[in-house]
DNA sequence: ATGTCGTAACGTTTACGA
């Protein structure tokens, strides 16, 4: 099974992009990010022509999530459990089931945090503090669990192009990466980093500058994978190539391949 | 030093978030 994590960017402005790359690529599930808009606003028709099932949990003009899966999507849940308060669109859950296991997937779109520190960072901080305990509760049940999408967090230097730039961002701050790290330590895996080693390996190259020209890039689009779903991967990647191409998004691809 | 997008709205331009 191919699992994907895709911040799109605005689903308005991506259609024809992301229908590209999913008629190439042919992941069995797509996690995407920043879809922008409410569920009633999100083509599902579209992609529903594709092949696809779609499951939204959207809000207006920002964040938003959803799920595109060939395979059914049995037991829905939006939203990150932990706070009543919190309406940001952020999260989803879906169970995919697959010729040889049943996997709980989670898409989330991680709040950046900037400026740093402030509100929006001590939000950041919260917000993952609440993962780690969905993810650990996850890591309770008998099903493998992906959670993927972009955690706006540099886990390490040689995740940025320039490390020195971000130092004092809230993306690669020691408070976010311990945050990230406590995720990790429950038991995940990063996917990406369990088959490929050392810098140069980005998600995300910003509009301005040059940024991809230049290959000034950060990785901060992670797919993480529980012991029992870490034990079924063969194979992760970053579909860089599509940044150069037209009306692209700011960030690409990232895919697993699971024996499912 | 700056460089860009996408979305919304009291819209032909500005504000915000990233």
């Amino acid at each position: 099974m191919k699992i994907a994590t895709f911040n799109i960017n605005g689903i308005k402005a991506r259609i024809a992009a992301l229908s590209d790359w999913l008629a190439e690529a042919q992941p069995d599930v797509a996690l995407l990010q920043e879809i922008k808009t409410v569920d009633e606003g999100f083509p599902a028709a579209h992609f529903e022509d594709m092949g696809y099932n779609v499951a939204t949990h959207g809000q207006k003009g920002f964040n938003g999530v959803a799920i595109l899966s060939k395979l059914p999507l049995e037991d829905v849940t939006r939203g990150l459990p932990g706070d009543e308060a919190d309406e940001q669109a952020r999260y989803i859950e879906a169970t995919v089931t697959g010729a040889h296991a049943a996997l709980r997937i989670c898409g989330l779109y991680l709040p950046n945090g900037n400026p740093a520190p402030g509100p929006k960072f001590d939000y950041k901080l919260a917000w993952m503090a609440r993962l780690r305990d969905r993810a650990h509760a996850l890591l309770q049940s008998e099903e493998p669990v992906v959670m993927a999408g972009d955690y706006n967090v540099i886990p390490a230097d040689e995740d940025a192009s320039r490390p020195e730039a971000w130092a004092d961002d809230a993306l690669a701050r020691p408070q976010s990466r311990d945050a990230f790290r406590r995720i990790l330590n429950l038991g995940f895996t990063d996917a990406f980093r369990a088959r490929t080693r050392g810098p140069g390996h980005y998600t995300f190259w910003d509009y301005q500058a040059g940024a991809w020209r230049r290959n000034d890039g950060i990785r901060i689009d992670h797919v993480l994978l529980s012991p029992q779903a870490a034990d079924l991967l063969s194979d992760c990647r970053i579909d860089s190539e599509i940044r150069g191409r037209e009306k692209p998004s700011d960030h690409v691809p990232v895919w697993v391949e699971l024996d499912a």
